[in-house]
DNA sequence: CGCCTAACCGCCATTACGTCA
DNA sequence: GCTGACGTAATGGCGGTTAGG
């Protein structure tokens, strides 16, 4: 993926951001041909997913030979976490995860703890018992609920043959290879089509949603079995919850990508703002030398550095009737945005901000 | 051992539909 | 009632991985 950043054109700064990428290189890039600025935006794998990694593997204990080819790669790091700022120690809002993942069970209907009884929900497709105790058990302001449960009887009237097939195919409950057999042949299979019914849009009731959400901040990949389970209790098809789990991560790492394009944003304003005002230092400094010959015959040694970040740390030297306060107040700002004292601007990628402050060495003198 | 193929899966772009203001 | 925006379920394509021949 590569990012486009526009320093002070608000406009075009993400102008491709979105484009499509096929690399699955964890290297990205922000780039700003405009000022040469290059941001090399690093993403530590498995960054933010190491309860994820621990939840697949957990899965992988309890799964067979069989389904160890199902864990893929990918699923060890599902969340593509743009992580910027890898080392930075800037607050890179990790709330946004959560806030992604964290749900708001107060607003449920169905009251406290999970809000969910899966015990509620008919395990056998008995359309009119299902019409039935959704009514009785939708929220009051659940008409979304009872307009899909409307439908989902419909649709599954008219795709009975899978989910009779499923169902009855693990009468004992167990899932066994006959499920994940079953399973798979109708996994991405137009199995809507073979009984002529074209794709009729389903909503999800806030229950179900709500229990995929809650098995998705478990863990946001399914293996065949935890599908299998899921949509048994959710009376979807494993189809249904396959789509909606691609679905879920798909708005996950939107959310992301959002989150870190608005603090790439204010770093970019903010880095902006800094080579403004050391632009205008420098027009200042440079008027200052050609009008005031003895400005620059100060004895550099009296400009002292810093020996942590060599930066010109304070200087006493400087005529009282210079305005060089960049160069002459310079602190130890850990401000991912402060420049390092030299005239020139200086932008750094992201992987520099674990030693921010600390890699160029520059000195007044060199002017 | 390398190659090929099929099956499977995830991601992505897109479509289609339901809801709401 | 109509309409556009928005959210999201669903679809199809593509690429990567893996197992088996």
């Amino acid at each position: 993926m590569e990012l486009g950043l526009s320093l002070g054109d608000a406009s075009k700064t993400f102008g491709t951001f979105m484009e499509k990428s096929h690399d699955h290189h964890h290297h990205h890039h922000v780039t700003n041909k405009s000022l040469g600025f290059c941001m090399g935006l690093s993403i530590g794998p498995n960054v933010n997913n190491t309860k994820e990694t621990d939840q697949q593997d957990e899965d992988h204990d309890d799964d067979d030979e069989e389904l160890k080819k199902h864990k893929s790669p990918e699923a060890e790091a599902p969340i593509v976490q743009l992580d910027l700022l890898p080392n930075t120690p800037v607050q890179r809002n990790p709330s946004a995860t959560v806030q992604l993942l964290a749900f708001p069970w107060g607003q449920m209907g169905g009251g406290g703890g999970r809000g969910f009884d899966v015990n509620k929900l008919p395990l056998v497709v008995d359309h009119q018992a299902e019409t039935d105790q959704d009514g009785a058990s939708s929220s009051p302001n659940n008409s979304a609920a009872s307009s899909f449960q409307t439908d989902f009887c419909i649709y599954n009237n008219n795709n009975n043959s899978n989910n009779k097939r499923d169902f009855d195919s693990s009468g004992s409950g167990a899932l066994g290879n006959h499920d994940l057999e079953a399973e798979r042949a109708s996994s991405r299979n137009s199995d809507d089509d073979e009984n002529g019914c074209t794709r009729k849009k389903l909503r999800l009731s806030k229950d179900q949603s709500a229990f995929l959400e809650e098995s998705f901040k478990e863990h946001n990949t399914l293996n065949p079995k935890q599908k299998l389970a899921l949509a048994k209790q959710l009376n979807l098809r494993p189809r249904q919850v396959e789509v909606w789990f691609q679905n879920r991560r798909a708005r996950t790492k939107l959310k992301q990508t959002e989150v870190d394009c608005e603090y790439l944003k204010r770093c970019c304003e903010t880095l902006t703002e800094e080579n403004r005002r050391l632009h205008k230092e420098l027009q200042e400094l440079r008027a200052l030398k050609s009008s005031n010959p003895f400005y620059m015959q100060l004895p550099a040694t009296t400009l002292t550095m810093c020996p942590s970040c060599e930066r010109v740390a304070t200087t006493t030297t400087n005529p009282p009737t210079t305005t060089t306060t960049a160069v002459a107040t310079t602190t130890h700002s850990t401000d991912p945005t402060s420049n390092k004292g030299s005239g020139r601007p200086r932008f750094y990628p992201f992987s520099h901000n674990q030693n921010r402050g600390h890699q160029s060495t520059t000195s007044t003198s060199e002017k």
